[in-house]
Parts: structure tokens; C-alpha cells; sequence
RNA sequence: GGCCCCAUCGUCUAACGGUUAGGACAACGGGUUUUCAAUCCGUCAAUCGGAGUUCGAUUCUCCGUGGGGUCACCA
């Protein structure tokens, strides 16, 4: 942007109504009016946006709140319109005062034929021109506008007064909101005049569409991002998916953490095209960002996703678990949820447990059983000479490997893996050992030769 | 329908007048591997259409077309 704007302290604000959950829509305008803050290193409102008493919901602000302190979208003060109402009442006045509002009595549009008293704001009838951050210069001729209502009554403010007394009274010099709040724009800058208010610099982001490029659905994304928590993704991922929905850094960078999405951000890099929602996209911010977590962390953070029934296991162990999650995200897992379905599928449970298998899957591809038998002695005794202390991956892999090779390494790697696994699918037979530990491996090798003879 | 916004592979996007139109996800094929996964390599795949401006248009202008938004005593 231009000097002018680097000596002006930035606001801005998130101002949802709290008539539905934070959705990724939603968390995406929070998220570039967030990340917009930190990079200029600005203040970030929360404005909850509720002069509609009947269409809000407690729940509904809670969930907002929930879901934004998820994603880490911290936020430097707190407002409920609800509970500024003198504030608009003033305005309303100084407005009809001024000869730019007044009172109105007509028939309600409730249709009950009863009469009510609004007040309307006096379109001056004119051409509204303002400029975009993301687009170009938009003009709107605001006669067919009309007089439009700004308040119920001189005590029931209605959403473009509202939003103009605050966004004046806090200081806003930025509006960074959805594309939708374009065809609002005008009115606003009109009530702004009247006010005497400055003009903040709009930003109109685009909308994240559905599959079909309509409106999102409950059933694409518009679930509470919330649920996207409750099913095991990572804040962060959420996060890089989102800012990357019509943003990217300008080099080939994809895989970005919170810090480093935000030294990056500009708002002129922003799409003006709307972007469908793609959670196949997510799936995979999700695993890389899993494995860019230490295993500590990723124990931790997998934790809640970890079935009661496997941590109240007697072979479960905080040590052995992170190992088992790091091999795990290594392989199938995409996100935590899929850790207690991989679990009640018993995909892993012979990191637990001694596997049931049949004799049959032991031998590799056309071997005898003769020979499996003689490579799983073999195997053992080799093993035998590995002390329990250095039982890891590597030294297991290293008195196994000669022996391996010369041998075939299927005919004897095969075997060995199923005997510890009891599957033809599975990780190697090293990490496996390491796992399970020396005795138990031991033991499922003879568990295999017996069953063979 | 009026007004407004938008338009590059299926999807997210890069290229701010000159590139064999690049990358990522997905899909597919191959290498590697004891299996599967991972990984590596590769393949498929796009400038909505038509006029202009220009030596030269993905890029600028106009007109179509398509999609979206908005037209409340909701926000």
C-alpha cells in the first residue's frame, strides 16, 4: 500500500450476527481481517452483530467464539451491539435532527394492518463511488435505493445504522467482509456522509462456494467449523486451507504455518473470483501439517481422538502410542478422527495385541512351509542377540538384513512380517519389533513356527 | 427481472503485453520396497465466445455468454 497508510494505526473488524455457527465462509473473513491485523500490526475487533433480538441465538455467538479461538484468531476487544443501543439512539436523533432521517408512520409489514412508526434515512439520490482493495472502482447509482429504513423505531436500530455508527465510534479503517456486503456498500457511504463519518478502504472478499459453485449448503462446508475440530483436523491446516482459498504468497510456497501466512499476507493478493469449498484439499493440508508436528505433539494433539477402551489397554503406553501415531501418519491417517475407525477396524490393534491369522498368508508367495519355519528359527535366534536395550527398528533391521539377503528377502521378511502383524498388509517387520518390544516378538515368532509344524 | 461483482486444467491457483501457459490437490502410469503406505519420476488436463487496440494478447477496451451476489420494518 502507500506511506500514507503506514503511520495510520490499522482497526478492523469481524462483525458477525449470531444467527448461525461459524462456518468456513464466515472463518475465512475472520481469518483475512485477523491476518490483514497481525501483518500491520493493527487491532482486530469482534463485533457481534445482534439488533435482531428475535434471529439471535446465544449458542449461535458461543459457537462463533468457540470456533474462532480454535483456529488461534485472537481478537483485541470485544462488542455487542445489543448492548449499545443509547449510542445508536443518538445518532438516530442527531440523523433526523439534521434533516437526513425521519420519522415515517405507514401501514407494518407484518401485514396485520396495524400502523408503525420507522425511520428512513433521505436519500439524496445520488452516484456512490468507492474504491475496492481487491477490485477497482465500483459506482452505484443509489436513487433506486429509495428511502430506505435505518431503524424500527427511534430505539430499534437496523443493521447499515448500526454498522456505520461503530464502525465510526471504533475507528475502523479497514472493512474487510464478503462480497455479498458489496450491494450494502452504497448505503453505508451514504449514511457515513450524512454522519460526517470517514470513509473506511472496503475490501470485498470473495464468497467460498459450493460444489455446484451455488451458495454453500449445510452439506458442503457449512457446517460449523467447529465440527471440522470434532473431526480430528488441525487448526493450523484449517487455517493454511482457508487463507489459500483465493490467497497465496506469490512463490510456490503451500504448506505455510500461522506466522508465515501473515508476513506474506497483502490484501491486493487476494482472488476476486469465488472458490468452491474442496475438503479433499483440507485432507491433505491436514496430514502435512500432522507431519510436521514433533511426535510429542502429535501425541498430544491426537490425544482426545484416542479410544478410551485402547488407553485403558494393559500393553498401552504413553511411549509406545507415540510411536504407533507416528507410524500411523506416516501411512493412513489424514486427520485424528480416523484413529478410533482404524482402531474398531482392528487396522493397528496388533501393536496391542498377539494378531490371529491363518497359517496360509505366512508363507511368501510360493514357498513352502518348510522354509518359513526355517526362517522364522533363523530370524529368532538372530534376534535373540539383540539385548532388549537397543531393540529399535535400525538394530533389528541390521542383524536381520545379511541374513535377508542372502536368503530372499521376501521369503524371509514376509513371514516375519506376518507373524508379528497377522496381515498381508502392514508397516515393515523393524518398526513393528521396535514397537511391540523384543519378548513380544520373540514370542509371536514362535506362535508362527508352531502353527506352521 | 433491475443493479453490482466475477471468469486460466475437474478443483485451488501462477504468469501484473512477448513463457513450450508454471505449480498444488485429485486421477492415472512407472521407479524404489518383503507387503501396503510413504517417497521419487512421469502422464492426462485450462486461458468462455466474438470483435477491437497492438508488431504481439491469458493480460487492455467493448459486446455477448455463463456463474455468483443483492434488491426486508434480516444481517
Amino acid at each position: 500500500m502507500n506511506t500514507q497508510e503506514t503511520d495510520k494505526k490499522i482497526v478492523v473488524r469481524f462483525a458477525p450476527s449470531p444467527t448461525g455457527f461459524l462456518h468456513v465462509g464466515s472463518a475465512r473473513t475472520a481469518l483475512f481481517n485477523y491476518l490483514f491485523a497481525k501483518k500491520m500490526k493493527g487491532t482486530l475487533v469482534l463485533r457481534i452483530e445482534d439488533t435482531d433480538l428475535e434471529r439471535s441465538e446465544k449458542h449461535f455467538e458461543e459457537n462463533i467464539i468457540e470456533g474462532l479461538s480454535w483456529l488461534g484468531i485472537e481478537y483485541d476487544s470485544f462488542f455487542r451491539q445489543s448492548e449499545r443501543k443509547e449510542l445508536y439512539t443518538r445518532h438516530i436523533h442527531s440523523l433526523i435532527e439534521s434533516g437526513n432521517a425521519y420519522i415515517s408512520r405507514e401501514q407494518a409489514k407484518s401485514g396485520d394492518g396495524s400502523e408503525v412508526e420507522v425511520v428512513r434515512f433521505k436519500n439524496p439520490n445520488k452516484v456512490v463511488t468507492f474504491t475496492d482493495a481487491i477490485r477497482r472502482e465500483i459506482s452505484f447509482d443509489t436513487t433506486d435505493l429509495e428511502d430506505f429504513v435505518i431503524a424500527k423505531s427511534i430505539t430499534e436500530p437496523l443493521y447499515h445504522l448500526a454498522v456505520v455508527v461503530d464502525d465510526f465510534e471504533m475507528g475502523i479503517t479497514h472493512v474487510i467482509r464478503g462480497e455479498d456486503g458489496i450491494s450494502n456498500t452504497p448505503r453505508q457511504i451514504l449514511i457515513q456522509e450524512a454522519l460526517g463519518a470517514p470513509r473506511p478502504i472496503y475490501a470485498h472478499i470473495p464468497l467460498i462456494l459450493g460444489p455446484d459453485r451455488s451458495k454453500l449448503s449445510k452439506r458442503h462446508g457449512a457446517e460449523p467449523i467447529t465440527s471440522l475440530r470434532d473431526d480430528g483436523f488441525l487448526p493450523e491446516a484449517v487455517i493454511n486451507h482457508l487463507a489459500f482459498l483465493g490467497w497465496n504468497p506469490g512463490d510456490e510456497r503451500e504448506v505455510m504455518k500461522s506466522d508465515e501466512i501473515i508476513e506474506a499476507f497483502e490484501l491486493g493478493g487476494i482472488q476476486k473470483g469465488g472458490a468452491i469449498w474442496n475438503k479433499e484439499k483440507l485432507l491433505w493440508y491436514n496430514s502435512e501439517h500432522i507431519r510436521l508436528l514433533s511426535s510429542t505433539s502429535r501425541y498430544e494433539r491426537a490425544l482426545p481422538f484416542i479410544p478410551s477402551e485402547l488407553r485403558n489397554h494393559k500393553d498401552y503406553s504413553e511411549e509406545k502410542m507415540k510411536k504407533v501415531i507416528t507410524v500411523l501418519s506416516e501411512r493412513e491417517i489424514k486427520k485424528f478422527s480416523d484413529i478410533p475407525h482404524l482402531y474398531s477396524g482392528k487396522f493397528f490393534s496388533y501393536f496391542f495385541e498377539a494378531p490371529e491369522y491363518s497359517k496360509k498368508i505366512l508363507t511368501f508367495k510360493e514357498q513352502n512351509s518348510e522354509h518359513t519355519v526355517l526362517h522364522l528359527e533363523r530370524v529368532s535366534e538372530l534376534l535373540e542377540s539383540v539385548t532388549t536395550s537397543r531393540f529399535n527398528a535400525n538394530s533389528v533391521k541390521e542383524a536381520l538384513w545379511g541374513y535377508a539377503t542372502e536368503n530372499g528377502r521376501g521369503e524371509v521378511l514376509w513371514p516375519l512380517r506376518v507373524a508379528l502383524t497377522g496381515k498381508e498388509k502392514s508397516p515393515d517387520p523393524f518398526t513393528v519389533a521396535e514397537i511391540i518390544g523384543k519378548q513380544e516378538t520373540l514370542k509371536r515368532i514362535s506362535h508362527a513356527i508352531k502353527i506352521s509344524t
